[in-house]
DNA sequence: GCGATAGTGAAGTGCGCACTTGACAGTTGG
DNA sequence: CCAACTGTCAAGTGCGCACTTCACTATCGC
């Protein structure tokens, strides 16, 4: 819906993590790389889809910051980083939490009307 | 890449979770409707897109059962249900979990080689 | 009753994006 | 040194999906 010009500038990492994660293949990679760092050709075969396709993977979740890798040699080794998860828990703790005010908001509501009840 | 015929049947909580939260305008109707409960009309002028469109993304997002709608007299009333994000929060303690436990795991191994070395 | 408002269904459109193929460069081991 | 392997680039293809428009029904306020 965004116009193209202004989603490739500047795109928040919640947008980046919710991006990459929502795709299952990438999500299928990094519950492999979860267990153990894969090689692009190894991932390329568990996976069942083309080392193009991988490097293409690779480069979203990368900028995600949800995988690392680098390159020895003439493999390319990646692997996975738990930290990228943060902005994902925050977006959640946040919406959690949102969720909660709100509730007390309601309950300062109600129990005011209740009170001017009890005065009545 | 799955197969349509496989991918229209038992789709996972969390397959629904991620591909609804994918997308941009989805979660901000989720982050409004985290504020206040809202209707259709309302979702579709804060959004700036049409109603048709905030019914298909309200499809989309109580199935995944991260909202609920009832409608009463002609007015559709949409609320968030903070509830549906569990599967998403246990996705990623899970996540978590196992990369800590592979650490763990080559702790063990590099502590071995250590007190293997340490005998020679 | 009537005009205005809220929502739904069907049908179409455009484009992003996952994935492929094919050609190529760098690396390795026998 | 050559055959096999690993990864990358360029260029395409197909399809899913977000979104629209139009037509229609149901409900509300006056």
């Amino acid at each position: 819906m965004m116009h193209p010009a202004v989603e490739s500038v500047r795109l928040s990492s919640v947008d980046l993590l919710f991006h990459a994660l929502g795709d299952a293949t990438r999500r299928r990679m990094v519950s492999h790389l979860a267990e153990r760092p894969a090689s692009v050709s190894e991932l390329a075969s568990v996976l069942a889809i083309s080392k193009t396709a991988i490097g293409q993977h690779l480069g979203v979740l990368e900028e995600a910051k949800l995988a690392r890798s680098t390159k020895v040699g003439r493999v390319r080794t990646c692997q996975f980083d738990p930290a990228g998860l943060a902005p994902l828990q925050d977006w959640i703790d946040y919406h959690r939490q949102e969720w909660i005010e709100r509730l007390n908001r309601l309950d300062d509501l109600v129990s005011g009307i209740v009170s001017e009840e009890d005065c009545a």
